[in-house]
DNA sequence: TTATTTCCGGAGACGCCCTCCACTTAGTCT
DNA sequence: AGACTAAGTGGAGGGCGTCTCCGGAAATAA
Protein backbone atom coordinates (compact mmCIF):
# COMPACT_ATOMS: atom_id res chain seq x y z
CA UNK A 1 0.00 0.00 0.00
CA UNK A 2 1.26 3.82 0.57
CA UNK A 3 3.40 3.95 3.11
CA UNK A 4 4.96 0.85 3.69
CA UNK A 5 5.40 0.59 -0.01
CA UNK A 6 8.10 3.00 0.49
CA UNK A 7 10.39 -0.09 0.90
CA UNK A 8 10.34 -0.69 -2.57
CA UNK A 9 11.18 2.94 -3.59
CA UNK A 10 14.04 3.69 -1.11
CA UNK A 11 17.06 2.41 -1.50
CA UNK A 12 18.40 1.86 1.28
CA UNK A 13 16.47 -1.52 3.20
CA UNK A 14 17.17 -4.47 0.41
CA UNK A 15 15.38 -7.34 0.39
CA UNK A 16 17.43 -10.40 0.89
CA UNK A 17 16.97 -12.20 -2.60
CA UNK A 18 17.01 -10.61 -6.12
CA UNK A 19 13.36 -9.58 -6.90
CA UNK A 20 13.11 -9.41 -10.75
CA UNK A 21 9.35 -8.16 -10.11
CA UNK A 22 10.41 -5.30 -7.90
CA UNK A 23 13.86 -3.84 -9.53
CA UNK A 24 11.58 -4.48 -13.49
CA UNK A 25 9.01 -2.24 -11.99
CA UNK A 26 10.35 0.95 -12.99
CA UNK A 27 11.01 0.11 -16.55
CA UNK A 28 7.96 -2.48 -17.94
CA UNK A 29 7.25 -5.36 -16.45
CA UNK A 30 7.16 -8.80 -18.08
CA UNK A 31 7.03 -10.26 -14.52
CA UNK A 32 4.42 -11.56 -12.83
CA UNK A 33 2.32 -10.16 -10.44
CA UNK A 34 3.31 -10.25 -7.02
CA UNK A 35 1.13 -12.21 -5.00
CA UNK A 36 -1.44 -11.04 -2.63
CA UNK A 37 -0.86 -12.80 0.49
CA UNK A 38 2.87 -12.07 0.55
CA UNK A 39 1.86 -8.58 0.64
CA UNK A 40 -1.05 -8.92 3.44
CA UNK A 41 1.76 -10.95 5.56
CA UNK A 42 3.87 -8.59 5.04
CA UNK A 43 1.76 -5.39 5.85
CA UNK A 44 0.35 -7.70 9.18
CA UNK A 45 3.90 -8.30 10.26
CA UNK A 46 4.62 -4.45 9.98
CA UNK A 47 1.44 -3.60 11.90
CA UNK A 48 2.59 -6.23 14.65
CA UNK A 49 5.64 -5.61 14.80
CA UNK A 50 5.03 -1.61 15.71
CA UNK A 51 3.04 -2.36 18.13
CA UNK A 52 5.31 -4.96 19.52
CA UNK A 53 8.30 -2.69 19.06
CA UNK A 54 6.25 0.00 20.95
CA UNK A 55 5.93 -2.10 24.19
CA UNK A 56 8.79 -4.10 24.50
CA UNK A 57 11.52 -1.59 22.83
CA UNK A 58 13.81 -2.61 19.65
CA UNK A 59 14.82 -6.20 21.39
CA UNK A 60 11.92 -7.98 21.42
CA UNK A 61 11.28 -11.54 20.28
CA UNK A 62 11.35 -11.80 16.58
CA UNK A 63 8.78 -15.37 17.26
CA UNK A 64 6.48 -13.48 19.32
CA UNK A 65 5.59 -10.95 16.34
CA UNK A 66 5.63 -13.64 14.03
CA UNK A 67 3.67 -16.11 16.43
CA UNK A 68 1.48 -12.58 17.14
CA UNK A 69 0.92 -11.71 13.51
CA UNK A 70 -0.11 -15.19 12.87
CA UNK A 71 2.38 -16.32 10.26
CA UNK A 72 5.66 -18.44 10.96
CA UNK A 73 8.97 -17.71 11.76
CA UNK A 74 10.27 -18.31 8.54
CA UNK A 75 7.87 -15.62 6.47
CA UNK A 76 9.02 -13.13 8.88
CA UNK A 77 12.82 -13.72 7.82
CA UNK A 78 12.03 -13.84 3.97
CA UNK A 79 10.24 -10.36 4.53
CA UNK A 80 12.85 -8.70 6.97
CA UNK A 81 15.92 -10.70 6.49
CA UNK A 82 17.30 -9.36 9.81
CA UNK A 83 16.11 -7.62 13.13
CA UNK A 84 17.59 -4.31 11.76
CA UNK A 85 15.24 -4.85 8.28
CA UNK A 86 12.52 -5.04 10.44
CA UNK A 87 13.52 -2.36 12.55
CA UNK A 88 14.15 0.02 10.47
CA UNK A 89 10.57 -0.41 7.97
CA UNK A 90 9.15 -0.05 11.04
CA UNK A 91 10.29 3.60 11.87
CA UNK A 92 11.02 4.51 8.37
CA UNK A 93 8.01 6.15 7.94
CA UNK A 94 8.09 8.38 10.98
CA UNK A 95 10.81 10.95 10.61
CA UNK A 96 9.23 11.58 7.26
CA UNK A 97 7.00 13.96 9.40
CA UNK A 98 9.82 15.51 11.19
CA UNK A 99 11.90 16.01 7.45
CA UNK A 100 8.44 17.55 6.37
CA UNK A 101 8.02 19.69 9.29
CA UNK A 102 11.93 20.79 8.83
CA UNK A 103 11.17 22.40 5.85
CA UNK A 104 7.56 24.20 6.60
CA UNK A 105 9.01 25.75 10.17
CA UNK A 106 12.05 26.81 8.25
CA UNK A 107 9.21 28.76 5.73
CA UNK A 108 7.59 30.07 8.55
CA UNK A 109 9.57 31.07 11.50
CA UNK A 110 12.96 33.14 12.20
CA UNK A 111 16.01 30.30 12.17
CA UNK A 112 16.62 30.41 15.72
CA UNK A 113 12.90 29.72 16.84
CA UNK A 114 12.54 27.13 13.60
CA UNK A 115 15.08 24.85 15.15
CA UNK A 116 13.68 25.32 18.49
CA UNK A 117 9.97 24.09 17.42
CA UNK A 118 11.80 21.58 15.65
CA UNK A 119 13.94 20.31 18.57
CA UNK A 120 10.30 20.45 20.69
CA UNK A 121 8.96 18.47 17.90
CA UNK A 122 11.30 16.09 17.72
CA UNK A 123 10.88 15.45 21.30
CA UNK A 124 7.02 14.96 20.99
CA UNK A 125 7.91 12.44 18.10
CA UNK A 126 10.40 10.44 20.96
CA UNK A 127 7.78 10.66 23.35
CA UNK A 128 4.42 9.31 20.86
CA UNK A 129 7.06 6.48 19.23
CA UNK A 130 8.32 5.36 22.11
CA UNK A 131 10.89 2.57 21.19
CA UNK A 132 11.79 5.44 18.84
CA UNK A 133 14.59 7.06 21.44
CA UNK A 134 15.68 2.99 22.35
CA UNK A 135 16.34 2.45 18.39
CA UNK A 136 18.26 6.60 18.35
CA UNK A 137 20.13 6.52 21.41
CA UNK A 138 21.10 2.67 21.65
CA UNK A 139 24.69 1.99 21.44
CA UNK A 140 24.03 -1.82 21.96
CA UNK A 141 23.07 -3.43 19.42
CA UNK A 142 22.24 -0.27 17.19
CA UNK A 143 24.07 -0.38 14.36
CA UNK A 144 25.56 2.44 12.46
CA UNK A 145 23.83 1.20 9.55
CA UNK A 146 20.59 0.78 10.68
CA UNK A 147 20.81 4.17 12.97
CA UNK A 148 21.40 5.86 9.82
CA UNK A 149 18.48 3.94 7.74
CA UNK A 150 16.39 4.47 10.40
CA UNK A 151 16.37 8.61 10.27
CA UNK A 152 17.12 8.30 6.89
CA UNK A 153 15.87 12.36 6.16
CA UNK A 154 16.23 13.54 9.89
CA UNK A 155 20.23 14.40 9.50
CA UNK A 156 18.92 16.91 6.29
CA UNK A 157 16.15 18.15 8.45
CA UNK A 158 18.09 19.67 11.29
CA UNK A 159 21.06 20.17 8.96
CA UNK A 160 18.83 22.25 6.95
CA UNK A 161 17.35 24.58 10.33
CA UNK A 162 21.22 24.51 11.96
CA UNK A 163 22.90 25.64 8.69
CA UNK A 164 19.78 28.70 8.45
CA UNK A 165 20.59 29.46 11.95
CA UNK A 166 24.42 30.11 11.74
CA UNK A 167 23.99 31.54 8.05
CA UNK A 168 22.21 33.77 10.27
CA UNK A 169 25.17 34.64 12.90
CA UNK A 170 22.88 33.77 15.44
CA UNK A 171 24.25 30.48 16.60
CA UNK A 172 27.68 29.10 16.31
CA UNK A 173 27.56 25.21 16.15
CA UNK A 174 31.22 23.52 15.85
CA UNK A 175 29.60 19.69 15.54
CA UNK A 176 27.29 17.26 13.88
CA UNK A 177 23.92 18.74 14.58
CA UNK A 178 22.85 15.47 14.64
CA UNK A 179 24.64 15.16 18.07
CA UNK A 180 21.83 17.84 19.43
CA UNK A 181 19.66 15.20 18.69
CA UNK A 182 21.51 12.52 20.84
CA UNK A 183 21.51 14.85 23.82
CA UNK A 184 18.24 15.25 23.57
CA UNK A 185 17.52 11.55 23.09
CA UNK A 186 20.30 10.76 26.08
CA UNK A 187 17.65 12.52 28.17
CA UNK A 188 15.13 10.04 27.33
CA UNK A 189 15.94 7.02 29.31
CA UNK A 190 15.30 9.15 32.46
CA UNK A 191 11.94 8.12 34.00
CA UNK A 192 8.50 9.86 33.47
CA UNK A 193 9.04 13.18 33.20
CA UNK A 194 11.78 13.34 31.17
CA UNK A 195 9.93 15.33 28.59
CA UNK A 196 10.07 18.31 30.87
CA UNK A 197 13.80 17.87 31.04
CA UNK A 198 14.12 17.28 27.55
CA UNK A 199 12.77 20.77 26.56
CA UNK A 200 14.47 22.38 29.25
CA UNK A 201 17.76 20.87 27.74
CA UNK A 202 16.65 22.37 24.49
CA UNK A 203 16.39 26.20 25.35
CA UNK A 204 20.15 25.15 27.32
CA UNK A 205 21.29 23.92 24.06
CA UNK A 206 19.81 26.68 22.42
CA UNK A 207 21.51 30.11 24.77
CA UNK A 208 24.20 28.05 24.60
CA UNK A 209 25.05 28.14 20.64
CA UNK A 210 24.38 31.54 20.46
CA UNK A 211 27.08 33.79 19.57
CA UNK A 212 26.99 36.83 21.44
CA UNK B 1 16.89 -19.99 50.36
CA UNK B 2 20.42 -19.41 50.61
CA UNK B 3 22.28 -15.81 50.87
CA UNK B 4 24.69 -15.39 47.86
CA UNK B 5 27.94 -15.35 49.90
CA UNK B 6 28.54 -11.78 48.31
CA UNK B 7 25.38 -10.16 48.75
CA UNK B 8 24.75 -11.86 52.67
CA UNK B 9 26.27 -8.86 53.37
CA UNK B 10 24.01 -6.06 52.21
CA UNK B 11 24.37 -6.38 48.40
CA UNK B 12 24.25 -3.45 47.68
CA UNK B 13 26.81 -1.98 50.20
CA UNK B 14 29.40 -4.43 49.70
CA UNK B 15 32.82 -3.37 48.74
CA UNK B 16 34.01 -6.15 46.10
CA UNK B 17 38.21 -5.81 47.59
CA UNK B 18 39.11 -6.25 51.06
CA UNK B 19 36.49 -6.35 53.73
CA UNK B 20 38.16 -5.93 57.11
CA UNK B 21 35.12 -5.61 58.47
CA UNK B 22 34.34 -8.76 57.63
CA UNK B 23 36.15 -10.43 60.10
CA UNK B 24 34.79 -8.58 63.31
CA UNK B 25 31.30 -8.43 61.86
CA UNK B 26 30.31 -11.93 62.69
CA UNK B 27 28.33 -10.88 65.68
CA UNK B 28 24.91 -12.27 65.49
CA UNK B 29 26.56 -15.47 63.23
CA UNK B 30 29.20 -17.75 65.28
CA UNK B 31 29.08 -19.53 61.84
CA UNK B 32 32.67 -20.52 60.37
CA UNK B 33 35.16 -18.53 58.30
CA UNK B 34 34.40 -17.62 54.43
CA UNK B 35 35.49 -20.44 52.33
CA UNK B 36 38.91 -19.14 51.05
CA UNK B 37 37.95 -20.54 47.43
CA UNK B 38 35.19 -18.57 47.34
CA UNK B 39 36.42 -15.40 47.91
CA UNK B 40 38.81 -16.06 44.93
CA UNK B 41 36.75 -17.45 42.48
CA UNK B 42 34.72 -14.05 42.88
CA UNK B 43 37.66 -12.13 42.75
CA UNK B 44 38.66 -13.81 39.29
CA UNK B 45 35.32 -13.36 37.86
CA UNK B 46 35.06 -9.68 38.50
CA UNK B 47 38.51 -9.22 37.07
CA UNK B 48 37.44 -11.22 34.20
CA UNK B 49 34.07 -9.64 33.78
CA UNK B 50 35.70 -6.19 33.88
CA UNK B 51 37.58 -7.42 30.48
CA UNK B 52 34.91 -9.10 28.89
CA UNK B 53 32.38 -6.47 29.49
CA UNK B 54 35.26 -3.89 28.34
CA UNK B 55 35.54 -5.44 25.32
CA UNK B 56 32.10 -6.58 24.56
CA UNK B 57 29.72 -4.49 26.40
CA UNK B 58 27.23 -5.19 29.08
CA UNK B 59 25.09 -7.80 26.96
CA UNK B 60 28.20 -10.14 26.38
CA UNK B 61 27.76 -13.76 27.16
CA UNK B 62 28.12 -14.67 30.70
CA UNK B 63 28.98 -18.44 30.25
CA UNK B 64 32.16 -17.17 27.90
CA UNK B 65 32.95 -14.75 31.52
CA UNK B 66 32.40 -18.34 33.17
CA UNK B 67 34.39 -20.09 31.16
CA UNK B 68 37.59 -17.46 30.84
CA UNK B 69 37.04 -17.15 34.69
CA UNK B 70 38.08 -20.99 34.70
CA UNK B 71 34.64 -21.63 36.92
CA UNK B 72 31.26 -23.01 36.54
CA UNK B 73 28.58 -20.96 34.73
CA UNK B 74 26.67 -22.19 38.55
CA UNK B 75 29.68 -20.30 40.13
CA UNK B 76 29.06 -17.03 38.39
CA UNK B 77 25.29 -17.25 39.35
CA UNK B 78 25.97 -18.11 42.97
CA UNK B 79 28.01 -15.09 43.49
CA UNK B 80 26.18 -12.72 40.90
CA UNK B 81 22.25 -13.97 40.93
CA UNK B 82 21.73 -11.42 37.83
CA UNK B 83 23.44 -9.97 35.25
CA UNK B 84 22.93 -7.07 36.43
CA UNK B 85 24.35 -7.96 39.82
CA UNK B 86 27.93 -8.38 38.09
CA UNK B 87 27.57 -5.46 36.03
CA UNK B 88 26.90 -3.36 38.84
CA UNK B 89 29.55 -5.15 40.89
CA UNK B 90 31.73 -4.63 37.70
CA UNK B 91 30.92 -0.93 37.64
CA UNK B 92 30.86 0.13 41.44
CA UNK B 93 34.31 1.09 41.83
CA UNK B 94 34.77 3.07 38.95
CA UNK B 95 32.59 6.32 40.01
CA UNK B 96 34.52 6.63 43.23
CA UNK B 97 37.32 8.28 41.77
CA UNK B 98 34.99 10.60 39.89
CA UNK B 99 33.05 11.28 43.39
CA UNK B 100 36.28 12.02 45.20
CA UNK B 101 37.40 14.00 41.65
CA UNK B 102 34.07 16.44 42.86
CA UNK B 103 35.16 17.02 46.18
CA UNK B 104 38.75 18.32 45.42
CA UNK B 105 37.75 20.34 41.55
CA UNK B 106 35.53 21.82 44.04
CA UNK B 107 38.15 23.12 46.88
CA UNK B 108 40.73 24.21 44.05
CA UNK B 109 38.63 25.67 41.42
CA UNK B 110 35.99 28.60 40.60
CA UNK B 111 32.46 27.24 40.93
CA UNK B 112 31.80 26.92 37.34
CA UNK B 113 35.03 26.06 36.05
CA UNK B 114 35.05 23.09 38.68
CA UNK B 115 31.38 21.97 37.33
CA UNK B 116 33.23 22.33 33.85
CA UNK B 117 36.96 20.20 34.48
CA UNK B 118 34.43 17.41 35.76
CA UNK B 119 32.59 16.85 33.12
CA UNK B 120 35.55 17.04 30.88
CA UNK B 121 36.50 14.59 33.43
CA UNK B 122 33.39 12.38 33.40
CA UNK B 123 34.19 12.39 29.04
CA UNK B 124 37.33 10.63 29.85
CA UNK B 125 36.07 8.19 32.15
CA UNK B 126 33.11 7.30 29.31
CA UNK B 127 35.91 6.56 27.30
CA UNK B 128 38.25 4.72 29.13
CA UNK B 129 35.89 2.17 30.80
CA UNK B 130 34.12 1.64 27.48
CA UNK B 131 31.23 -0.06 28.17
CA UNK B 132 30.54 2.62 30.73
CA UNK B 133 28.64 4.57 28.14
CA UNK B 134 26.53 1.87 27.32
CA UNK B 135 25.76 0.72 30.72
CA UNK B 136 25.06 4.41 31.44
CA UNK B 137 23.01 5.44 28.27
CA UNK B 138 21.46 1.86 27.58
CA UNK B 139 17.52 2.09 27.63
CA UNK B 140 17.10 -1.17 26.21
CA UNK B 141 17.59 -3.99 29.37
CA UNK B 142 19.17 -1.15 31.09
CA UNK B 143 16.92 -1.28 34.89
CA UNK B 144 16.58 1.63 36.37
CA UNK B 145 17.74 0.35 39.70
CA UNK B 146 21.13 -1.13 38.14
CA UNK B 147 21.49 2.73 36.54
CA UNK B 148 21.42 3.83 40.12
CA UNK B 149 23.47 1.30 41.86
CA UNK B 150 26.32 1.31 39.14
CA UNK B 151 26.58 5.15 39.63
CA UNK B 152 26.17 5.73 42.99
CA UNK B 153 28.33 9.30 44.49
CA UNK B 154 27.86 10.43 40.78
CA UNK B 155 24.47 12.24 41.59
CA UNK B 156 26.04 13.20 44.60
CA UNK B 157 28.88 14.32 42.80
CA UNK B 158 27.18 16.61 40.09
CA UNK B 159 24.61 17.87 42.71
CA UNK B 160 27.79 19.12 44.90
CA UNK B 161 29.41 20.90 41.63
CA UNK B 162 26.01 22.32 40.05
CA UNK B 163 24.68 23.67 43.85
CA UNK B 164 27.62 25.32 44.30
CA UNK B 165 27.77 26.68 40.45
CA UNK B 166 23.99 28.06 41.74
CA UNK B 167 24.46 29.12 44.47
CA UNK B 168 27.35 31.36 43.28
CA UNK B 169 24.86 32.90 40.78
CA UNK B 170 26.55 32.38 37.63
CA UNK B 171 24.64 29.52 36.06
CA UNK B 172 20.37 28.79 36.47
CA UNK B 173 19.73 24.88 36.21
CA UNK B 174 16.04 23.94 35.78
CA UNK B 175 16.47 20.26 36.04
CA UNK B 176 18.19 17.22 37.92
CA UNK B 177 21.65 18.15 37.07
CA UNK B 178 22.19 14.12 36.39
CA UNK B 179 20.39 14.87 33.19
CA UNK B 180 23.46 16.66 32.19
CA UNK B 181 25.28 13.62 32.13
CA UNK B 182 22.88 11.63 30.29
CA UNK B 183 23.05 14.21 27.49
CA UNK B 184 26.49 14.01 27.21
CA UNK B 185 26.73 10.23 27.14
CA UNK B 186 23.71 10.19 24.75
CA UNK B 187 26.45 11.35 22.24
CA UNK B 188 28.65 8.53 22.72
CA UNK B 189 27.34 6.70 20.92
CA UNK B 190 28.42 8.21 17.79
CA UNK B 191 31.28 6.77 16.42
CA UNK B 192 34.66 7.72 16.30
CA UNK B 193 35.39 11.00 17.47
CA UNK B 194 32.15 11.62 19.71
CA UNK B 195 34.10 12.90 22.74
CA UNK B 196 35.62 15.90 20.59
CA UNK B 197 31.87 16.63 19.81
CA UNK B 198 31.20 15.50 23.97
CA UNK B 199 33.61 18.30 25.11
CA UNK B 200 32.24 20.74 22.61
CA UNK B 201 28.71 19.75 23.96
CA UNK B 202 30.34 20.46 27.62
CA UNK B 203 31.15 24.35 26.35
CA UNK B 204 27.85 24.55 24.87
CA UNK B 205 25.83 23.58 28.11
CA UNK B 206 27.73 25.53 30.34
CA UNK B 207 27.18 28.52 28.48
CA UNK B 208 23.66 28.28 28.15
CA UNK B 209 23.10 27.69 31.53
CA UNK B 210 25.28 31.07 31.95
CA UNK B 211 22.97 33.93 33.73
CA UNK B 212 24.06 36.40 31.55
C1' DT C 1 40.95 -37.76 61.18
C1' DT C 2 36.23 -37.13 60.98
C1' DA C 3 32.15 -34.31 60.78
C1' DT C 4 29.92 -30.51 58.99
C1' DT C 5 29.10 -26.77 56.21
C1' DT C 6 29.99 -24.31 52.20
C1' DC C 7 30.75 -24.14 47.60
C1' DC C 8 31.50 -26.01 42.96
C1' DG C 9 30.11 -27.08 38.37
C1' DG C 10 27.68 -28.87 34.74
C1' DA C 11 23.45 -31.15 33.14
C1' DG C 12 19.05 -29.85 31.77
C1' DA C 13 14.88 -27.06 30.70
C1' DC C 14 13.65 -23.38 28.11
C1' DG C 15 13.81 -19.19 24.93
C1' DC C 16 15.54 -16.86 20.98
C1' DC C 17 17.95 -16.44 16.51
C1' DC C 18 18.34 -17.84 12.05
C1' DT C 19 18.54 -21.43 8.10
C1' DC C 20 16.76 -24.68 5.25
C1' DC C 21 13.57 -27.00 2.49
C1' DA C 22 9.28 -29.98 1.68
C1' DC C 23 4.93 -28.35 0.89
C1' DT C 24 1.13 -25.07 -0.37
C1' DT C 25 -0.95 -21.60 -3.15
C1' DA C 26 -1.77 -17.58 -6.14
C1' DG C 27 -1.29 -16.04 -10.59
C1' DT C 28 -0.79 -17.55 -15.52
C1' DC C 29 -1.38 -20.17 -19.59
C1' DT C 30 -4.03 -23.03 -22.68
C1' DA D 1 -11.98 -24.51 -15.91
C1' DG D 2 -7.92 -27.08 -14.99
C1' DA D 3 -3.08 -27.69 -15.10
C1' DC D 4 1.33 -25.58 -14.49
C1' DT D 5 4.92 -23.29 -11.93
C1' DA D 6 7.34 -20.01 -9.44
C1' DA D 7 6.55 -17.42 -5.28
C1' DG D 8 5.64 -17.91 -0.79
C1' DT D 9 4.79 -20.54 3.64
C1' DG D 10 5.92 -22.35 8.11
C1' DG D 11 8.09 -25.04 11.31
C1' DA D 12 11.71 -28.41 12.52
C1' DG D 13 16.37 -28.16 13.88
C1' DG D 14 21.13 -26.57 15.19
C1' DG D 15 23.55 -23.12 17.73
C1' DC D 16 23.92 -20.16 21.46
C1' DG D 17 22.17 -17.95 25.86
C1' DT D 18 20.07 -17.70 30.37
C1' DC D 19 19.15 -19.52 34.69
C1' DT D 20 18.02 -23.50 38.13
C1' DC D 21 19.01 -27.42 40.66
C1' DC D 22 21.41 -30.66 43.28
C1' DG D 23 24.97 -34.52 43.78
C1' DG D 24 29.40 -34.43 44.99
C1' DA D 25 33.92 -32.14 46.20
C1' DA D 26 36.50 -29.40 49.24
C1' DA D 27 37.54 -26.49 53.12
C1' DT D 28 37.01 -25.58 57.86
C1' DA D 29 36.06 -26.97 62.67
C1' DA D 30 36.36 -30.34 66.23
Amino acid sequence: MEGVSGNKYGGILRFSRDDPARVSETVDSPSRKPRADAERNRLRLLDTAKAVFGEKGPSASLEEIAREAGVGIGTLYRHYPTRDALIEAVYRNETGQLAAAATQLSAAHPPVEALRLWLLLFIDYLGTKYGMAAVFGSVTGGTAALYAACNSGTPEAIALLTDRAVASGEIRLDMDPIDLLRAIAGVASAGPGWQETARRLVDILIAGMRTS
